[in-house]
RNA sequence: GGCCGAGUAGUUCAGUCGGUUAGAAUGCCGGCCUGUCACGCCGGAGGUCGAGGGUUCAAGUCCCUUCUCGGUCGCCA
């Protein structure tokens, strides 16, 4: 037989019975049960197949071979004596005729087992991913991720979106995440930088008269890692498009992905559209967060008038506000309660307070003491017998990140809350303009200033005048959620050179800083630029929701690891010296 | 950069109040086993307890320093 193989190791059925086959792949199992009896998996991209070893020189021949080498097997398709209902091959097995080694493993102990890779230590699993890649759970996520991809890309040319690459090497961005930068040897001290997005482009493209643009594009931002954040570099499904509004963007998103994440989706439910709207504002006196989880329906309520006629408790007569999140239907003990506050506090920076309203609508346990008097009140704001309420108080927005922790939290422990298995979207909607800066104490863009302002030039002429407050500005921004997970920021872009500079005069800049800092679309922008707007949803952040993974890790075929390393290829590494004299490098000192 | 957690056999982990020769599972090596499929049974090898320092008659265990990994906050227009 000279093909290297005539079937993949997961084709094979009962009707193939008698047929000469030749099989390829790893040697992944040898079960000796006898001397001349042994039985042999072969595991190959498609699934595995079960050899026989009928003979004592054919069971030596697959006992010499070191597992997880490749080899060849020729032979003859048999039904099987016992099947094995799991496999899909498993009505029969291959008595071979002929076993050749394609690639010899060298090694007769692996770094881990394959098959339980993902039990091994994560930095082992990066060091040998090609390894942990040959685990079919691992490789799973990665075809996945194809899938989607392909799917992403298949519905976007289907609304005549045209797909064009933008260039990675390009300008460094005076905003926004911290760059990776490419020293240019033909221009000495001068950088090029790799794209945080490839916004100003998709903009130009805009500009340059084409209608609808897309691309599955890869973003590079050196600014440290999360568990649902890849150091360095991710993708974005990113799209604009032009003489387009909100609602024409919103339209695209809601018809593209529901479908995608009900067919490839751990849950097979999908949000329809048109997906809720909550603004920003309300979001975080609701929500805690400008990205909910809507799966989870307790809320945040706020107690600050109640709390303020408390008497003996400081944290809650110095408070600006106080906030509460009344959970029915607790069962948590004191410990629980405990350790529950100090998760939140992990995640909000301060530890929230607790009550308890028993069954007879006493208060008990924690503030309780502080607060008997005021049960009626609580009972209206959801604290109702056997409830139990977190209680956040402090400065507006630290009581409402403490709150929003505390739902998410709540959510997830105390059952009845969180209808999990579901893909839940919304849409926030007007984001503020402005917001003063924590550390200048000045007016500043509170997103990008390329967002166009709700109201046009007229409302920034209106705060200039001192009309209406700056702050009570809301711009066309707008993010995609699911299941409090941020999938995306879009907006409609501020085409209009005028309104961008005076954008820009609101927070003490103008129209030379706009030049300076954009002036490929300032200038572009002077020639004519069609309405627009886009939105650039996280391919990476889209497969771990539909894989049902927590770490991006897992959904990435060559992940960094935290400290932005790939320990398989050792990168960052060190050059030779002669690379940083072309490229006008002195290394200063060397770690 | 801050905070929290982890680091013990190839791998995943246990190791009590500081006390005899640091254990288990799995993998590896050898033997047995004629229908296994996470095969089973018997035996064996395998350890700088991350590193350095300290306290102590005695440290995997307590203290200090440091390195590495993970989570989280800052950060991510």
């Amino acid at each position: 037989m000279t093909q290297m193989r005539t079937h993949t190791c997961g084709q094979l059925r009962l009707d193939d019975a008698g047929r000469k086959v030749k099989i390829v792949g790893w040697m992944e199992n040898v079960r000796e049960v006898g001397a001349a009896l042994a039985f042999v998996v072969i595991r190959d991209f498609y699934g595995v197949t079960q050899v026989v070893a009928e003979t004592e020189e054919m069971v030596r021949t697959f006992r010499s071979i070191t597992k997880e080498s490749t080899v060849a097997v020729e032979g003859t398709v048999r039904e099987r004596d016992s099947k094995n209902p799991k496999l899909p091959t498993g009505d029969i097995e291959i008595v071979p005729e002929r076993v050749e080694v394609l690639g010899r493993c060298h090694y007769n102990e692996l770094p881990f087992e394959i098959n339980r890779s993902r039990e091994a230590d994560e930095a082992l699993r990066l060091k040998y991913r090609y390894l942990d890649l040959r685990n079919p759970a691992v490789k799973q996520n990665i075809i996945l991720r194809c899938n989607v991809i392909a799917a992403l890309r298949k519905a976007m040319l289907e609304h005549d979106f045209l797909d064009i690459t933008t260039p990675i090497l390009t300008a460094s961005s005076p905003e926004g995440a911290r760059d990776y930068l490419v020293p240019a040897r033909k221009h000495p001290g001068k950088f090029y930088a790799l794209p945080q997005a490839p916004q100003q482009f998709k903009q130009l493209l805009m500009t340059s008269g084409f209608d609808r643009y897309f691309q599955i594009a890869p973003c590079f931002r050196d600014e440290d890692a999360r568990g649902d954040r890849s150091p360095g570099e991710f993708y974005q499904l990113d799209m604009e498009m032009a003489f387009a509004d909100q609602e024409d963007v919103f339209a695209i998103i809601e018809d593209v992905l529901p479908p995608i994440f009900a067919k490839y989706g751990t849950y097979d439910v999908a949000s329809q559209a048109p997906f809720r709207r909550i603004p920003f504002n309300e979001a975080m006196e609701t929500y805690g967060t400008d990205k909910p989880d809507l799966r989870i329906d307790l809320t945040v309520k706020d107690m600050t008038a109640l709390a303020k006629t408390t008497e003996g408790f400081a944290p809650f007569e110095q408070a600006a506000v106080v906030k509460i999140v009344p959970c029915t239907g607790s069962e948590l003990t004191r410990k629980q309660i405990d350790k529950l506050c100090d998760d939140v506090a992990v995640q909000a920076g301060r530890k929230p307070y607790w009550v308890r309203m028993d069954e007879n609508g006493v208060l008990v346990g924690g503030v309780a003491k502080f607060l008997t008097g005021h049960e009626s009140e609580l009972k209206e704001l959801g604290l109702v017998p056997g409830s139990l309420g977190l209680i956040a108080a402090g400065a507006r927005d630290e009581a409402l990140k403490t709150a929003g922790v505390a739902v998410k939290m709540l959510g997830g422990l105390v059952p009845g809350h969180m209808d999990e298995r579901q893909y839940a979207f919304c849409w926030i909607v007007d984001f503020p303009m402005f917001e003063i800066g924590e550390e200048s104490g000045q007016l500043e863009f509170c997103h990008n200033p390329f967002s166009m302002p709700n109201g046009g030039l007229a409302v920034l002429e209106k705060a200039e005048r001192g009309e209406i407050d700056p702050l009570d500005i809301y711009a066309y921004q707008y993010d995609l959620v699911c299941n409090g997970v941020e999938l995306s920021s879009g907006a409609v872009r501020n085409h209009d050179p005028d309104i961008m500079v005076k954008a820009f005069e609101m927070v003490g800049l103008g129209e030379a800083d706009v030049k300076a800092k954009f002036p490929a679309m300032y200038n572009a922008f002077c020639y004519g630029a069609p309405p627009h707007a886009g939105i650039a949803p996280g391919v990476d952040r889209m497969v771990m929701l539909l894989a049902g993974e927590p770490s991006i890790r897992e959904i990435i075929p060559f992940p960094m690891n935290k400290n932005a390393q790939d320990l398989m290829m050792d990168a960052p590494g060190t050059v030779e010296q002669k690379q940083l004299d072309e490229l006008h490098i002195a290394v200063v000192e060397t770690p």
